[in-house]
DNA sequence: GTCTTGGGAATGAATGTTCATTCCGTGAAA
DNA sequence: TTTCACGGAATGAACATTCATTCCCAAGAC
């Protein structure tokens, strides 16, 4: 009931990146990733449940059937583009991440990799955010949550101790931070223009001077 | 089919407030704020397409029939929440607001004023938030949403031009902070626990510092 | 007072539609 | 020839909406 791969299917490999450069049938012919694209641009546009699956289909150019070759049922096909989406946002934010820096540049380099991840994926983002929660989640992917939120709130709780960052729950702080940073992203989708580097500079030097002390 | 009223139904007048104190069979059997508040509950739970009309009759306790009786249609139901919703948030944000004050003062009136909102009708504030741009939003719904928009915009732009907030695009900024106000509401909602008086402050504190100029 | 009756409110089974999922014929590859 | 990925029509369940019927009650008749 909770399994990522499904029997039938044989994925080359569970990858986590890959924009698909590749020529219009790629190799292999990877319709899973067609799918899996296909289905988070609609999900996007209408949402899980005003999603019907023959449409994915269609705009992955397979057959309805073809999707159940490749996921156990609609609810598998959310999650696995959910833990995908999730994992690979984990990536970014977190590998490399300099953790001994000071906590200016702690924040600086979280929010401008969030800002990357949310430039070059805009729709993975607002994928995430839109299912963030959501009842057809299974136990895995809440499981990749809340492992990002838990090391989260031990980086704010130390800060805090050593008086960097203004007391107060850690939870409403991140709340504050991660909403700013929903908020300031679709406030570009919403006129469809992508933000600018000076851009995402500004918005994160307002919400430094928000949480610092 | 951009109606508010069904022509079928004869409800005593389009209220906007009224938290409905009244005994069991409230006067008049107010069989419609029984599916308005039935429906506005499981939107938020389910969502738009995940809430079965039949299931809003049974929270409401009435028949599945009756529903047509006062909406024309599911999606002229849930219109008639947003809009009712939307024009009690703006009266409770801007009735009274006094225009004259500083820049310090308007934004605390503005946050405060959000947040007894927020803390009062924490559903359908997240009602509004979650619905916000749906598809099945109608123009008229729209048009009460970007009314507030436009004169926020105009309050920051003035602002800006008077030096008390950063300069950037207005957007930006207001996306910033209703985007804040929202991840500092759902961080409460998500541990089922309303922040206290103390903590809407420090928030409101906190964002201040980051548009302030 | 009791009884009757007309009409609108309310109901929930029935209807036609849409959807997730299955099934089977086809064609390419081995 | 066998195998197997594939497509898309077929299937049955769930849905939004309708409508024939019931229920309620106010107002008249007695």
């Amino acid at each position: 009931m909770a399994s990522e791969a499904h029997p039938k299917a044989r994925p080359s490999q569970t990858r986590l990146s890959s924009p698909a450069i590749g020529t219009k049938r790629a190799a292999g012919g990877d319709k899973r990733e067609a799918i899996l694209d296909a289905a988070l641009e609609l999900f996007v546009e209408r949402g899980f449940f005003g999603t019907a699956v023959p449409e994915i289909a269609d705009r992955a150019g397979v057959g309805a059937g073809t999707i159940y070759r490749y996921f156990e049922s609609k609810e598998a096909l959310v999650n696995a583009i959910y833990r995908q989406q999730k994992l690979h946002f984990a990536n970014v934010v977190l590998d490399g991440f300099p953790r001994a820096a000071n906590t200016r540049e702690l924040f600086r380099q979280l929010w401008m990799r969030m800002a990357k991840f949310a430039t070059e994926n805009t729709n993975a983002f607002i994928f995430l955010e839109l299912h963030h929660h959501q009842r057809y989640l299974d136990d895995e992917s809440r499981a990749v949550e809340n492992r990002m939120l838990d090391l989260f709130t031990g980086v704010v709780t130390q800060a805090q101790a050593r008086g960097e960052l203004k007391l107060g729950p850690p939870r409403l702080l991140m709340g504050l931070v991660m909403g700013a940073f929903v908020g300031v992203t679709r406030s570009c989708v919403e006129i469809d223009q992508a933000l600018d580097s000076a851009d995402w500079k500004l918005a994160e030097q307002c919400i430094w001077e928000a949480v610092r002390s």
